[in-house]
DNA sequence: ACCCCCTATTTGGTCCAACCATTTGTGTTT
DNA sequence: AAACACAAATGGTTGGACCAAATAGGGGGT
């Protein structure tokens, strides 16, 4: 008996989705490149031109081509964004069922860390972009919707400024949930409020200061005090 | 004259996989659940079969099905992995062409917090998975590869005993990636490997000890060790 | 000469109908 | 009872036709 591993069927679209990955990816066709056409790609791959398409489309899913139609149209490379992988990290948190336990438990990882290389590498628009939204967030007075989106902004600035995309990305991805989970209810109290711009302050002045340390441990703690907020109200909501 | 904004059009594969989609992220269609055949969503969709098969190829990469061939085949909805999740960090990060050192930074960021998890909710199987690639690292001798395969499993298994998906995605994510990236020679010197395996022993004590505020600072004294020892080696290649 | 509009052309989007490939249920033979 | 062969169900692939959108290029009006 001849030993026989169960055959591999790839399917026609992925190979050539493959090939074109990779292509794309080792920059032998660089962003900005026009693919053949459909027609054109589907004679020279020798597959039917359904085949072709489900290819393009999967590197499309892949954030690697866009497509427009018409004369001059067809597909061109394009840089992978941050919202593709938003996408991914959304799919992946509600499609798992992430408690959102453990996405604040990424955000108290991500945020100190972004806050040293913020203190490290932040240039002048950075600057201005927090001090804005800081600002805003100051602002707010009562309307508590408000608010909470100038501190989302405040907090995502914060990330920006660390010239870091993995962490911009990762961020980004992740307040969206952690947006939509937020109990409003915990900004009732005008004390919280004015309590976060006192230690968004002092995160402000350890960065412009280029106190990485300082910055990185700020941060630490006002992120840390907000998820053990957030913990403490669950119990008492769970035991409720 | 009226007002209209551009017409929006979307692609009928689009809107049926977007249906589709929120079907299943919300429940409605669990885990497990078959779809009906192509030809019967077809039918009911009001689409061709090519449509159809677009917008479920689209949902296959998105990790949310997964389809098989004959009789009693389909489209069967999966829990998305966190495989699909590394695929897409990995496409981004070779895309946009994201610098080691920025994923070193997630790496200093990730691996503290992960460390302070792992004290936290550490079962016994975690644990004896972290000793077994210590165990491995520690006996690989003048072996450099087998050095460095052992030591990325143990900082995976770390990662995976903070019980946290999430971390667990970004880290498996960004491994691969940074094992690609390692400069074996820094490896070369005997001191250098047995000082790696007096850290990891650190960590793992305070880990076992169920100390988080140790674990998560012995875990950054490493990891950030590791980080400016690449960055001095970086900047001895650059001036050369 | 310039501008505007129409039209032809190019390119992706959709549909259809047929057929192929794979898997599995089922009945028949041994 | 086991092995085999056939049938049925399902996704995979194809070719061809036509639709829809975008635009280059030409023709007429000023």
């Amino acid at each position: 008996m001849i030993d026989l591993s169960p055959v591999f069927v790839p399917k026609a679209a992925d190979v050539l989705a493959d090939t074109l990955r990779e292509q794309i990816l080792n920059g032998r066709l660089g962003v900005g490149s026009l693919l053949p056409n459909e027609r054109e790609l589907s004679e020279r791959a020798g597959l039917s031109r359904t085949s072709v398409r489900e290819a393009l489309r999967i590197l499309e899913v892949e954030g690697l081509i866009a497509t427009r139609t018409g004369r001059n149209g067809g597909s061109e490379v394009v840089r992978p964004t941050s919202a593709t992988l938003e996408r991914s990290i959304g799919i992946f948190i509600r499609g798992q069922n992430i408690r959102n336990q453990s996405v604040l438990e990424v955000r108290e990882a991500i945020e100190p860390q972004a806050a040293r290389l913020a203190a490290l590498h932040h240039q002048a628009d950075d600057w201005a972009a927090l001090v804005q939204a800081h600002d805003k967030l100051m602002n707010a007075g009562e309307d508590i919707p408000a608010f909470l989106q100038a501190n989302l902004d405040w907090h995502v600035s914060v990330v920006r400024a660390s010239h870091n995309e993995l962490l911009i990305a990762f961020i980004a991805a992740i307040s969206s949930s952690v947006y939509a989970a937020t109990d409003l209810a915990g900004f009732n109290s005008g004390d919280v409020r004015h309590a976060v711009g006192v230690a968004h302050q002092r995160v402000m002045d350890a960065i412009e200061a280029r106190n990485a340390d300082s910055a990185a441990r700020r941060m630490g703690r006002h992120v840390g005090a907000y998820v053990s907020s957030v913990a403490s109200r669950e119990d008492v909501k769970a035991a409720a």
